[in-house]
DNA sequence: CGCCTCTTTGATAAAAGTCAATCAGGGTGG
DNA sequence: CCACCCTGATTGACTTTTATCAAAGAGGCG
């Protein structure tokens, strides 16, 4: 069952419950703390069963670049494969609960279950796309328009998890929004009360509702990052 | 012998001999002509053989962002294992060439090859990586720094294909430079002037000659994006 | 209540973009 | 062979965007 979230794609009933045996562990993060840290060894994969976390890479200066923020269902981890060391910290924004996927299961589980390991090689190249698109949006978008595709992004996720596609709670500050989309909290501080007095949304702190998607989406240029 | 090239990690004799089988086919890809296009199906990817080539995906308003260029040994189409659909366009900046890796034969081969479907995730996870530290550049460095990077990478990776890390041709234009980096094609041009300026290269036309890599990896703060 | 962190808002400065004109090379055709 | 044209590169003047610095306001929690 837990399978489910964590790898929810296109399996036979028979093929999801060999999977479950690769879920042995799961592991509590209380908000703020590290999953893993850069530098640790990758002997697993995490797929996020409750909760939001941030990953981030920092270089040999210390600058810190949040690359993504996850939401349930979602797969941590994949950029720790190249040399099996983790390449980047992933801490969670709130009380989070995640399912271990040992490596060493998965690779002689995906032996004989070819399946399984289709499932990776997508969740991979999903992974490479959308770093891709982040690059693309940090490269061409100016700040409002960054900000109206991560707010879609995030209301689109939320959707199909279930959940209000216009009112969320941001669990992230402006501060780790603005590291992650290229511009300081204050212009995020900015926008947010820009896009409030043009009546596209309301914002409370961090609770947010959109109120004009379309506008919104015109902003974005109809992709979502 | 092919393989090397495509795939050059650590495999034994054997299994470079078996893997020589996935490369059946070549393809010779004129300068400034696609091998492959936003929307085509993923049958194979492709180990560029010599050449270069760059990778640019757009959005529906036809805005552009060029997401690597490719050198010798590197491996391309991995954005496209989502769907089996490509999401990007590749396209040569030089008379170029590519080894075909058709995926029937990957995954056939990999089922008892263990070490080829080691050898994929790594890239895959590499690929990730590198546009994770892409991500980093361009939302936490400023131009020059995003510039100096660019030039260090390009070195660096260069001097592993065994030509001088120092004087290099650049096979892209100042406008795919300033694509790449989310910077514009004037922005560049002065940057290099100024760079040429202050001694830390040559620059005419393409050709480009680094003086002072240590004031350039100074400059990128010792990260090579 | 008071402290602490996060957020908002303003004033100013710096970075990079835009617009525009000129220049250089490379290739083509007379 | 040379002039011309076309693309790509350079440089300048000016504008826009976003960052920086600074101060004040809002919650949340001990």
């Amino acid at each position: 069952m837990l399978s489910e979230i964590c790898i929810p794609l296109g399996m036979s009933q028979k093929d999801v419950v060999i999977l479950d045996e690769l879920i042995k562990e799961r592991i509590r993060i209380p908000k703020g703390s590290s999953l893993f840290r850069l530098g640790d060894p990758t002997t697993s994969l995490y797929g996020l069963r409750s909760g939001t976390m941030k990953t981030q890479i920092q270089d040999a200066a210390g600058q810190v670049q949040i690359t993504g923020f996850l939401l349930p269902g979602e797969v941590i981890g994949m950029d720790g494969l190249l040399e099996n060391i983790h390449v980047s910290n992933a801490i969670a924004l709130e009380d989070s609960e995640v399912c271990v996927i040992p490596l060493e299961d998965l690779d002689s589980l995906s032996q004989h279950l070819p399946i399984l390991q289709f499932q990776f090689r997508r969740l991979m190249s999903k992974e490479i796309t959308r770093s891709h698109q982040m690059v693309m949006s940090l490269g061409t978008l100016r700040s409002e328009q960054r900000l109206a595709a991560f707010l879609i992004n995030i209301s689109q996720r939320l959707s199909l998890l279930g959940y209000s596609s216009t009112e969320f709670i941001l669990r992230m500050s402006r501060e780790e929004i603005g590291n992650y989309l290229g511009l300081t909290l204050e212009t995020i501080s900015r926008l947010f009360s820009r896009f409030a007095r043009d009546g596209l949304l309301h914002i409370q702190q961090r609770e947010v509702n959109l109120i004009d998607m379309p506008a919104l989406r015109a902003l974005a240029g109809t992709d979502c990052g």
